[in-house]
DNA sequence: TTTAATATTGAATGAATATTCAATAAATGA
DNA sequence: TCATTTATTGAATATTCATTCAATATTAAA
């Protein structure tokens, strides 16, 4: 074998091998979200992927490893959310306070993401580092997008761009908590848009400042 | 045995019962602390406690009812949190921000109380309407003492305070879930008084706005 | 002391758990 | 075709799980 195809062989196969990590990581998914990550153990998985569950234990050697596999995916799912609301604001250099809001707080939230197993998966990040580490990573990953898309308008640039993606997540963690809990779709409605509104006058007031400031 | 004396005896029988099962929840508490709830198991409790599983049985039929015990006492801690707040604040029919702000996010969060084992609880919600419905309820009772609180001051009951008590609140809660992950001293001291700041200008904002209307 | 309720014990249950292992099948280049 | 690596299978493991049950101990009134 020459080195060249040594080196295709060897991406063939990690390439089979990526892909069938991720049937298993996204079956698994699949069950927590029906079952509650809690009642999903490996043998359950294999009868839903219709796999023997010795096979699942080929790619993955033990749980743990399984289980930081499936937050990787849901916090990479996560990230996704927030891309059309970062490619749309990203061509003009101007932050629409309106436009930015509605998309922070889109609906689109609930329905491409399971917020049990995300809460699920948060609770571990008390009791396992890395877990911890990979959730802190995602938190600073969103504010900076966050500040560099504020940064990109000469307005907000001025100010203190950082401290306010700050003030803006919390009120977006916070919400995205407590409107888990809320079935009834008024009641959940109203809340948002108390929610959005705060995030609206944070950046209504900055850019005010920021405006007195310089006239 | 006479009417009362029945009662009596009943209130004893009671009283006895209670007590046996506070001491189960308490156990099956400080394990959830030192290994995480889903780790914990009947016989884990049984022998941390000194007592077999199947007595454990005896007080409580069911595991799930052993999860609601416990979940009715954290939340029951959670809101114990509030208290000295709450008493101190309401003797003065004033609210001074800078005192409810640092009240809201004083320290005794971290020590009173264990964010793992809540958040493992919250988790549940998803899958358990009845958990759900009692993390609501908690919910709703914080913002209502701090509507109640706010309506004494006549200053901000002149204005929106369930909306207010809606707004802080969502930055508590943002704030609880964000610094959880944050084990630098120093990072973590910077963040909360950015949250701090942040409720701070909302009380702020807010009774000025009130003050300008009635000049 | 008798009675009746409750508290406590310890042994036993079957089901489910993660994990191991040996055997076979499939893929692929030499 | 042969050799080697990886993929897949299915059976077996010990352990842990919640739960059941029958037997005994304790309590306190009658």
């Amino acid at each position: 074998m020459t080195k060249l195809a040594f080196l295709f062989y060897e991406g063939m196969k990690k390439k089979v091998k990526a892909e069938k990590k991720k049937e298993i990581i996204t079956g698994f998914y699949d069950l927590s979200r029906l079952e509650g990550i809690e009642n999903v153990s490996i043998a359950k998985i294999g009868k839903h992927l219709g796999m023997p569950p010795s096979l699942i234990m080929h790619y993955f050697p033990n749980k743990r490893l399984l289980v930081l596999g499936l937050i990787a995916h849901i916090l990479h799912q996560y990230q996704l959310i927030y891309k059309p609301i970062i490619n749309k604001l990203e061509k003009d250099h101007k932050v629409y306070p309106e436009l930015l809001v509605n998309r922070l707080f889109s609906r689109e939230w609930n329905l491409l993401f399971d917020d049990g197993v995300f809460f699920s998966c948060f609770a571990m990040t008390f009791r396992d580092e890395t877990i911890k580490k990979e959730y802190k990573k995602l938190h600073i990953k969103l504010r900076n997008t966050l500040k560099t898309l504020l940064d990109k308008d000469p307005v907000f640039a001025r100010g203190d761009t950082a401290l306010l993606a700050e003030k803006i997540f919390v009120v977006i963690e916070g919400a995205y908590y407590y409107l888990s809990l809320i079935e009834d779709e008024k009641e959940y409605e109203r809340k948002l848009s108390i929610f959005k509104d705060q995030v609206f006058q944070l950046l209504q007031v900055e850019s005010q400042l920021i405006l007195d400031e310089n006239e």
